[in-house]
DNA sequence: CTGGATGCAAACTCTTTGCATGCAT
DNA sequence: ATGCATGCAAAGAGTTTGCATCCAG
């Protein structure tokens, strides 16, 4: 179950269980969606009261490094946070901001290598595809 | 020459040659690589005095449009813009932040026709690879 | 001429920092 | 007991907005 993926992971690197890991980590899960940092916040804070902002940065960054959610670079001004772990792409509309799941075989590997020949760790890779969605084309 | 493919891409969608647009587009494909908004304007200003912020966002963001340069999520705080039109990718280091063009052969018509199955109309594909380059690894 | 483009200043959002306290190990 | 993790407050960076002026077409 998640939880105990959870606290493996944080285990296996040496780090602390804490409540406010947990609870971010479920209230993402739980949404199910691409969400802003605030967006989680206001689902776990409920949950543990006291929950402040920076807790939750420092959290979403770490559950990033750890693979049990992914960043979603949009270039727009809020860093998305997505609880989907395994690879997959986004597309974000240019014009409304609305950002969708592209289910699509990209082989990244290329690319993952070129990383390698540089003598960099890649940890993982993020497709993003811009234009006008549905509505706004 | 690139002068000219600026003017004849902001006239076929009846939009203005201005000073600040050529300047822009000629500070960004003379620096000739990832560059924030900021240091695209430290190059630009000198040779435009009065050039302001805002209007390099907005030329920015409108050039990207015109598929003459790349906007780079970086999901960092910055956006950098590519003066590069042509497809490709970037490494991103988790820990110092240093960007790497990655040029690696990765095939994202799959993705770009998921987005045009729902309907969107996708303009590109931007691929982030993020990990721990050499000195900080 | 005439409306889109620009400059200026200010505001706004998102994110990070510094330091004292607290709790997981 | 030990030191990583947290909360609080405040600052900081990057970007956007509102409005008057200006200039490309």
């Amino acid at each position: 179950m998640a939880a105990t993926d959870l606290t493996d992971a944080l285990h296996a690197r040496g780090q602390r269980v804490t409540a406010q890991r947990v609870v971010l980590h479920d209230a993402l899960t739980e949404l199910g969606r691409h969400a802003t940092a605030e967006e989680i916040a206001r689902v776990a804070m409920p949950r543990l009261p006291g929950l402040s902002l920076p807790t939750v940065y420092a959290t979403l960054e770490l559950l990033a490094e750890l693979a049990l959610v992914r960043r979603v670079a949009t270039g727009g001004p809020a860093v998305l946070w997505d609880p989907r772990p395994e690879p997959h792409h986004h597309f974000l509309c240019r014009s409304c901001g609305a950002v969708a799941d592209l289910d699509a075989a990209v082989d990244a590997r290329p690319a993952l290598a070129a990383a390698r020949a540089a003598g960099a760790v890649p940890e993982d890779a993020d497709l993003v595809v811009r234009g006008r969605c549905a509505a706004c084309a």
